[in-house]
DNA sequence: TATTGTTATACTCTATAACTATA
DNA sequence: TATAGTTATAGAGTATAACAATA
């Protein structure tokens, strides 16, 4: 971070500034930025990836369908994520009892024992990346964001 | 948008709500979806090549570089992008008076005439899509994430 | 009939590196 | 030497459509 605002480089920027989607689109690609070369330099993981191991870790026995609507991608999408969370130990394909059809994810020892390591990292990004933001700012921009996109109050 | 949370789908979802990255993130994809249904339905145009028909606008005479600076991407992203917006006769390269290396980016007739109508579009889709929120919550909205990603009080 | 996971495929966005023509 | 624009290429990330196995 350079100026009051380093994409401008003291261009006029018209009525982009008063579009939420203009800075939504700037602190998103900013904190995925900060989260690569943060927590993904230590731990060799994406946002994406480490949504998926959260996901599976705090609901056992997930089916590769339920995540896929849970993250809001396509089915097919989830399947090389799930390749290559399984080559890298982390996550297993576990047989459903019930329906030969759909599989129950689980984390693997590794995969907890690196889900811990990770969300210290995580937590620590968070930290560094908000820390112009008081904590009740952070409240409070955590509000507004999921009342903008999901029309409620509260998370 | 369906409940409190539609991705949350009733599953858990660990610490990512406390995460800014999680919900700058979802509402950023929601936005550029609404975006894509109301603007880009109507006037065929992505938030990127909006923005730059702006840029444009705004700053006669740009460079490609300069716009690719602006627009925090890589020169040869830029390339594609004007090449799009010259063969729907939005935008011209015109030759730099000064600098034979560099073109001076401008509107054709007929790209002001789009743009006029496009931002007229883009505020009808701002005004529905933050329509949960008040307009001191925008401004405030606007405030905190222009605070994160800007490390400052003011857009 | 509908659902689960899979494959093949394609599209968008983006970056890197090497090139040319200027400066 | 350095910069502006270009090209070729590659890598994410995503979606669609069709398929086999199963419900």
């Amino acid at each position: 971070m350079r100026e009051r605002d380093e994409a401008g480089g003291g261009l006029g920027r018209g009525l982009l500034p008063r579009l939420l989607g203009y800075h939504l689109r700037r602190a998103q690609v900013a904190v995925f930025k900060h989260f690569a070369a943060s927590v993904g330099a230590e731990e060799n993981i994406t946002p994406g990836l480490f949504g998926m191991l959260v996901m599976i870790a705090e609901n056992p026995g997930l089916s590769q369908s339920r995540l896929a609507e849970a993250m809001e991608v396509d089915r097919s999408t989830i399947v090389t994520a799930i390749d290559q969370l399984e080559a890298r130990d982390l996550a297993v394909r576990g047989r459903s009892p019930t329906d030969r059809r759909s599989y129950c994810l689980a984390l693997t020892d590794n995969g907890r024992r690196a889900l811990r390591r990770m969300r210290e990292a995580v937590l620590r990004h968070e930290e560094e990346f908000a820390a112009h933001l008081s904590p009740s700012e952070r409240e409070e921009l955590i509000r507004l964001v999921v009342k903008l996109y999901a029309g409620r109050d509260r998370p």
